[in-house]
DNA sequence: AGCACGCCGACT
DNA sequence: GTCGGCGTGCTC
């Protein structure tokens, strides 16, 4: 008997394993690994992925398979491979990792009902709930749990007259659209047309339109040229001339853009060197990593593209990653202007709809080519030539809750199985990338130059200690003042970027000092002007903003901390002539306002740019010649020891906004830390000492990349309980690792406490730990009756980015 | 995660 | 004597 081995989508410690189920003869032919199924689970039904079929079983009393969900398998081979990797890496479910490669409009939705059995039984119910199925006879679970009549419901389940239904709904939906076509022939046509009342004259032009093109056509073009209504649509069908057929279709998230086509660009020689060892791994299709690191400016991207190029003549595809790239339309026209329509595009400003859509046309291998966000590495495609990630150093590459996988880490898994070559592009690469190279684990590709030999913009660094010094006490320095004047009257145009990392407007008391926290996490709370209230970024806990302080009752309690809004403010105070878009959370919420604003800005409809970190990245504007940092360091003092490594590089990024074209760029940074050496280098545009001066540092601290680490979090509602399983695990882990590992800790995290959780934290630094995924696998299972039960939550990073 | 089963305290 | 509390263990 054939049987299949299926993860249920049931994400618990107990339940991480395989459920054998019987497979029903008819499906026999049918069903393959990587197809999701409904199983029947205990006494409800879940969704689950079959991962093996199998001859034999050792499970006596086997269910039977309820429903096949998929007719061809919505994973290969390969991204089930790639599913068990993940497991073993991070230490999730495996239904976690299944699903993470899924869009979300694919994983199932639950629903539980409470039904009649029988119309007989109505009149033995409790008059009570009688009248709850008098007009339907099914009922949400969610009405009957808040009803207060639970037992008479429990009551008449058990005597069979009521019974629990559980299902399971997919949310995919297809989207389709309505077509119509003839149901008679030319011939029979022609003839209805002279029976026809001379009144029904666009019924008339129906029909010659059919007569003419008897093929389907879509109702909403078909009104268009004959400029008719649905009504003379509707009587055609009701006399059987018309049918209607609904066709499935996409939905496309770029349906009102043209894409100006591309050619491929003349290569510079340094391009060309860097293209030929690609190229070459192409054809020869071997797998190796290329760091390919090139100053802003250099043609990294036409390099991706002509090797994409390359490998879509092969018959391959190829994937694309780019960070959050809605916020880089000019990406998505560079790829869709090259390949057209062979490219689809998954990023996070899409809905889940759109998202399925562009999903199943690289399911159906309708495209060859995918440019999206993280999750993009997933993309089931079964003959990959490349995979390229650009911005390699984006820390929106690692995702962070489970499966806390890095794309980088999938895509050359990904890259091994398909014998190609992964491409990590970056003006600024990780020193674990960049050290990666001088140990020949990775090939170093460089680019020096930039493409139209413009020099790099000139960095002019601001002590913002000398300002206030001199008496100036606006966030602006005379100097960004007089540049930006400067470039007004020139009607150049200027970006102001607010780095607020780490800077969140909190509220404080200025006579007393009071600062206001959330109640249930240990972190203060951040002001929002549009609803005058102070939110908890954590747990959402929002309070009305006070009028006076809680603790002295004074009146001076104000918001401390700049928003971009407080900028702009003073920005139109000092320059009220000067036009200013404003980009940040509050004004690119609104789907579609993103790309809005930097088209506005792009047609020269304001003079300045006023953003957060969004704005760093590859925008790419003629006539801006000139980038101000408002406040450099203000990341630089997070704990993280990557502090420095990404102050650097937003520092480069930006500066690489300036001067593109034709005009020469310039870039003001204020700080109040101008010798920090992550500064000055950035300045100078000199990674390589930044590379050395860094790595350092990191190998003084036993850092990465000399050093792995591990973050393992505690957290329980009661303060003891956490300290005391803290010590535990850090004195296990002492006494099992080796010599060399440092284990820190335990302490209490950076944020001790969330959604009223005290929070304990332990990391790990190590060069080489077999067995610590095994080690950390059985602490999990030790403690799983504390997890499922009593309220203590466990996670393990391994690999963190983020140290909070 | 859900859910059933089962073993002890406060009620008709 | 029963209803119902939630501790324990299972789900192919």
């Amino acid at each position: 008997m054939k049987t299949a081995r299926v993860v249920v989508d049931v994400p618990a410690m107990q339940t991480d394993r395989l459920f054998d189920y019987l497979i029903p003869p008819k499906w026999n032919d049918l069903i393959a690994p990587g197809m999701r199924v409904i199983v029947p689970f205990g006494p409800r039904k879940v969704q689950g992925f079959v991962m093996e079929i199998s001859e034999t079983t050792e499970i006596e009393k086997l269910k039977e398979i309820h429903t096949i969900l998929d007719l061809t398998p919505v994973l290969t081979k390969e991204l089930l491979d790639v599913g068990n990797w993940l497991t073993e890496k991070t230490l999730s479910f495996k239904i976690s990792a299944l699903q993470v490669m899924l869009p979300a409009a694919m994983r199932a939705k639950y629903e539980k009902e409470i039904r009649l059995t029988s119309n007989e039984f109505l009149e033995k119910l409790d008059p009570v709930i009688s009248k709850w199925f008098q007009i339907n006879h099914v009922v949400p679970w969610e009405q009957v749990e808040k009803s207060n009549e639970l037992t008479l419901f429990q009551k008449a389940i058990q005597s069979g007259s009521l019974e629990v239904v559980y299902k399971v709904k997919d949310r995919a939906s297809k989207k389709t659209v309505r077509h119509v076509l003839p149901v008679l022939s030319k011939e029979e046509l022609m003839e209805l047309l002279k029976t026809l009342p001379s009144q029904a004259i666009k019924q008339k032009e129906t029909i010659e339109y059919f007569i003419k093109k008897p093929d389907s056509v879509e109702i909403k073009d078909l009104l268009n040229i004959v400029n008719g209504t649905e009504a003379s649509i509707k009587t055609l069908i009701k006399k059987g001339v018309l049918k209607q057929v609904n066709v499935e279709s996409y939905r496309d998230p770029f349906e009102h853009h043209h894409f100006e086509p591309t050619t491929p660009l003349p290569l510079t020689k340094e391009q060309t060197k860097v293209i030929t060892p690609i190229l070459q791994s192409i054809e020869e299709d071997q797998h190796e990593v290329f760091l390919l690191y090139g100053v802003t400016g250099s043609g990294k991207t036409e390099v991706y593209l002509q090797s994409i190029e390359t490998v879509l003549k092969k018959g391959q595809e190829a994937i694309v990653l780019v960070p959050e790239i809605s916020l880089t339309p000019q990406m998505v026209k560079r790829f869709k202007g090259r390949f057209g329509s062979k490219v689809a595009v998954l990023h996070s400003g899409l809905g889940t709809g759109e998202k399925y859509d562009e999903w199943r046309k690289i399911h159906r291998k309708e495209v060859s080519v995918v440019v999206g966000a993280r999750s993009a590495v997933f993309a089931p495609f079964e003959n990959v030539g490349i995979i390229i990630i650009d911005e390699e150093h984006e820390t929106s590459y690692k995702q962070e809750d489970n499966p806390r996988y890095h794309a980088r880490d999938v895509s050359i898994f990904r890259g091994q199985y398909h014998n190609c070559p992964v491409i990590l592009g970056s003006a600024t690469p990780t020193l674990e990338s960049f050290a990666r190279t001088s140990k020949d684990v990775y090939k170093l590709l460089t680019l020096r130059e930039r493409v139209n030999d413009r020099p790099l913009p000139t960095v002019e660094i601001v002590d913002m200690r000398e300002e206030l010094k001199g008496g100036n006490r606006s966030m602006f320095s005379t100097s960004l003042f007089e540049k930006l004047n400067d470039r007004l009257e020139k009607k150049e145009q200027s970006v102001l970027l607010l780095n607020r990392r780490g800077y969140s407007s909190f509220v404080m008391c200025r006579d007393c000092g009071f600062v206001m926290n959330c109640p249930h996490c240990d972190i203060s709370l951040t002001y929002h002007r549009s609803s005058q209230s102070l939110k908890c970024h954590y747990c959402a806990h929002e309070i009305p903003m006070l009028k006076t302080c809680p603790e002295c009752d004074s009146e001076h309690i104000r918001f401390f901390g700049t928003g971009t809004q407080k900028v702009e403010e003073e920005l139109t105070k000092i320059l009220p002539q000067a036009r200013v878009i404003r980009m940040d959370v509050d004004t690119t919420s609104r789907k579609g306002a993103h790309e809005r604003l930097l088209n506005d800005f792009g047609e020269r409809k304001a003079d300045i740019l006023l953003g957060t970190q969004m704005i760093a990245k590859g925008l790419d504007f003629p006539y801006v010649t000139l980038v101000g940092v408002l406040a450099a360091d203000t990341m630089l003092h997070l704990p993280d020891f990557r502090s420095s490594e990404k102050t650097f590089q937003l520092l480069t990024q930006v500066s690489g906004r300036a001067g593109r074209h034709e005009l020469l760029g310039e870039v003001v940074v204020q700080t109040y830390t101008p010798e920090h050496y992550s500064i000055q280098l950035a300045s100078h545009h000199d990674y390589d000492s930044f590379y050395q001066n860094e790595m350092s540092i990191r190998r003084q601290h036993a850092y990465p990349p000399y050093y792995f680490m591990a973050l393992l979090s505690i957290s329980h509602p009661e303060v003891l309980k956490v300290v005391e399983v803290a010590e535990k695990i850090t004195s296990h882990l002492r006494n099992s690792l080796s010599e060399q590992a440092i284990i820190l800790g335990p302490v209490a995290s950076p944020i001790p406490r969330i959604n009223n959780r005290y929070r304990y934290q332990c990391m790990i630094k190590y060069k080489q730990e077999p067995n610590l995924t095994k080690l950390l696998k059985q602490i999990l299972t030790r403690y799983q009756r504390e997890i499922s039960g009593k309220g203590l939550g466990l996670s393990f990073d391994l690999n963190p980015y983020i140290l909070m």
